[in-house]
DNA sequence: AACACGGTTGACCATCTAGTCAAGATTGTT
DNA sequence: AACAATCTTGACTAGATGGTCAACCGTGTT
């Protein structure tokens, strides 16, 4: 009866939660193939056949953790639009994607993996959705550029300059904490280099008159 | 007899050459675990016994691979030090690692996977080397600050930007060529990138004077 | 020509792992 | 309590993979 379906929803509802977040943990520190299906299980305390029962494949459930990150990256588009001023509409989403490194290094880490692999997995999606987000955000910064709000520079290096920098704080992280005497960075180390990608990146854009 | 050795040296180091760019190719393709020796083989034209005539493990193959890449890192900080003015030094520096995304992207990718991952081959290389190579460039930044020749800014940041901007048209080189339709980036937008690059973290960085 | 040494290779093995399955446990409904 | 749908799980299988090995090849020396 589909009432029991219903009744028993919150049952799978929370085991998929920890399968998927167990499975981000072990896929990004492990990669896909160097990832087991014992080791999520173990992660997520859950038996192996369990995983299969809610996910019928490793690589079905790869994907659902590589889409699960996708929104949350895209989410931190809205910080864009949330202004028509450049300085304050590159802060907030600087500020948000430094948060998302912060908060989710996994799936930084993911989502670098398989983009490094050739995106085998959502290449789909970097076609159209990411395409046609990129595509939006260019346009804004072109429209800054019109409007004399910021120096003619090519907006896509911009945009992968953000990027870069912002993600570089997950995927590398394991690289900055050993250069920070093997601590992770402290809530005002975060601070002072959000500060700094932010303060670089936009003198680095501002017309000359408005310094 | 040693002569004998002598005599077939070129045979083992051609060989050796060619596993360690076919393993280069394939670990930053696969990831560690996902990389086989047979691919490897087959990408090197080699047999896979071979492989491990010459190499005792793959675990030992690999840590060739990323000691090579590191030293590849490692020569281009030679670029910061040919010249004593920061706009100088930083331009020959950010076209110099532009450079290697762009010839060694493979090695790129290795080195990030490696570094994801947690470091579990090189972590040495990281306590020793990089320590002491960033404490030596984080002294340049700050004399450059001192000598009131670039602004007050935590010289860390810096270099993370430098290296996260440059390296991502390594790593992220599959996403780049999928916002780019799909083509590879041309010579001219190799250079357009270099130099936007360069002129944002230049002009980010430059006293308000000196604009 | 006989030899010695480094290099080559196909066949083989032990181990690991994704995925299956069937039996049993839970849970909400009637 | 009886039931049906869902969930749980240990045991199993087929295939892949790192690594081994013993026989073989090629080349320069004597």
């Amino acid at each position: 009866m589909l009432i029991l379906k219903a009744a028993k929803a919150h049952i799978r509802a929370e085991n998929e939660r920890l399968i998927l977040e167990a499975g981000e943990r072990i896929f990004a520190q492990h990669g896909f193939r160097g990832a087991t299906m014992q080791m999520i299980a173990d992660q997520a305390g859950l038996p192996k056949a369990n995983l299969h029962y809610y996910f019928d494949s490793k690589e079905k459930l790869y994907r659902c953790v590589v889409e699960k990150i996708f929104e949350i990256w895209l989410q931190a588009a809205s910080s864009f639009e949330n202004s028509d001023e450049p300085k304050e509409a590159l802060k907030l989403y600087i500020y948000e994607k430094m948060q998302i490194s912060r908060r989710h290094p996994y799936g930084s880490k993911v989502w670098a993996n398989e983009v490094m692999q050739g995106a085998p997995i959502i290449q789909d999606f970097l076609e159209t959705q990411l395409r046609s987000w990129t595509d939006g955000r260019i346009e804004s910064i072109q429209a800054w550029i019109a409007a004399g709000k910021i120096r003619p520079v090519e907006p896509r290096w911009v945009m992968y300059m953000i990027w870069a920098t912002t993600q570089h704080y997950a995927d590398f992280g394991h690289q900055i904490e050993t250069l920070n005497a093997d601590a992770p960075l402290s809530e005002a180390q975060w601070e002072a280099a959000s500060e700094t990608v932010f303060e670089v990146i936009w003198n680095g854009l501002a017309p000359k008159q408005s310094l």
